[in-house]
DNA sequence: AAGGATACCTGAATGC
DNA sequence: TGCATTCAGGTATCCT
C-alpha cells in the first residue's frame, strides 16, 4: 500500500512490538512473493526493524535480514497469544479485516514466534514480496540498490534541489520517482503540490527557487503530518496491530475530485499523469 | 537515455 | 440481478 508515513508507521509497530521475539518457524503459502530459505529465520531473534524509502528490513541476530516491500495491499499483522480484542474492524474499501480470523486466504506468509505470537504477512493484491537474505546483501536487491536519497535523511534542500534542476518530466512524476528520492507516493505528491500551489503537469526543471523550496517544506510537512496520524487508511492500509491511520481526514486535495478546494472554493479536478489518478486545484495550482 | 505503456493481481464501485 | 468496465497508495520490464 503505502507510502513513506504508512511504512514508517508500521516500522514503529514492528520495532515495538517484534524486538526479542524468536522465530521459531516460518509458513510459506504463496511462493511466488517469498524468496530465500525460511530454514535461515528458525531460531533467530529480530534484532531491530530498519526501513529504506518504502521498503522494511527485519534484523534477526544471526546475520540474516528479512527484507519486505508491501506494495499496493500488503499487510504486516502482529498477534500475541491469540488475543485480538484490540483489533479495529473498521470497514475499509479493499479489505475489510476481522484479524481475529487470520491466517485468512490473503494470508500467504506466517511467522510463528516465541510466546505465542505470530506475525502475518497478507496481500490481496499479491504484488509484495518477502525475502529473506544475509543483511550484507540487502544492497545488492535492485530495490534497495536503486533508491535515491530520502526525505528526512540525506535529501535536504539543495540536493532536492538539484534533481528538479536535472528533470524535465512533470514535476508530479519526478518527486514520486523512488530512484530520484525516496518515499513520496501518490498520495502525498498531490497533497504536497497543493500546498506548495504548484501545478502537477508543470516540468520539474520550471520551478524557480522559491517553489522549489516550498515544495520541499509541503512534501515533507504533509509526511510528518501523515506519520503523526498514523498514515492513510482511504484504502486497505493498517498499522501492526490492524488498526486504520487517520491521514485521510486531512487530505487536501487526494480523492477530492468534485470537492470545493480549502482555499478558493473551486472544484477540485482529476486527471491521470504517468498512469495515476493526479489531483489538483487549477486556480491554486500554477 | 528517458519516457510511455503494460504487466503483476484481486476486489469494490460504477455503469448499463 | 447480472455482467462488463474502471479504478486502486507501487515497481519492474519491455518498447519506442
Amino acid at each position: 500500500m503505502p507510502e513513506l508515513p504508512e511504512v514508517e508507521t508500521i516500522r514503529l509497530g514492528l520495532q515495538k512490538y517484534l524486538i526479542d521475539h524468536e522465530i521459531e518457524d516460518v509458513h510459506v503459502r504463496l511462493r511466488r512473493i517469498f524468496s530465500g530459505e525460511t530454514s535461515m529465520c528458525k531460531g533467530a531473534k529480530i534484532q531491530r526493524v530498519r526501513r529504506f524509502g518504502k521498503g522494511l528490513l527485519i534484523d534477526l541476530d544471526n546475520d540474516y535480514s528479512i527484507a519486505i516491500h508491501v506494495k499496493m495491499t500488503g499487510q504486516l499483522l502482529y498477534a500475541r497469544d491469540f488475543s485480538f480484542a484490540k483489533v479495529s474492524t473498521e470497514k475499509l474499501a479493499i479489505c475489510k479485516i476481522d484479524v481475529g480470523n487470520l491466517p485468512d486466504k490473503y494470508t500467504h506468509v506466517i511467522f510463528d514466534l516465541d510466546k505465542k505470537a505470530k506475525l502475518f504477512y497478507r496481500d490481496v493484491r499479491q504484488f509484495g514480496w518477502v525475502k529473506v537474505l544475509l543483511t550484507k546483501d540487502v544492497g545488492n536487491l535492485p530495490f534497495f540498490k536503486n533508491l535515491g536519497p530520502e526525505f528526512f535523511k540525506e535529501l535536504d534542500l539543495a540536493r532536492f534541489e538539484q534533481i528538479l534542476k536535472k528533470n524535465k518530466a512533470t514535476i508530479k512524476q519526478v518527486i514520486m520517482d523512488q530512484a530520484k528520492m525516496a518515499g513520496v507516493g501518490n498520495i502525498y505528491a498531490n497533497d504536497g503540490l497543493y500546498l506548495a500551489g504548484i501545478n502537477p503537469k508543470r516540468a520539474a526543471n520550471s520551478l524557480n527557487m522559491k517553489e522549489q523550496e516550498k515544495l520541499f517544506n509541503s512534501l515533507e510537512k504533509v509526511m510528518k503530518k501523515g506519520i503523526e496520524v498514523g498514515g492513510a487508511s482511504e484504502w486497505s492500509y493498517v498499522d501492526v496491530l490492524g488498526g486504520a491511520g487517520q491521514y485521510q481526514d486531512f487530505f487536501q486535495v487526494y480523492n477530492q475530485k468534485g470537492k470545493p478546494c480549502k482555499k478558493c472554493k473551486s472544484m477540485i479536478e482529476k486527471i491521470t499523469l504517468g498512469g495515476r489518478g493526479t489531483f489538483y486545484c487549477p486556480k491554486c495550482q500554477k
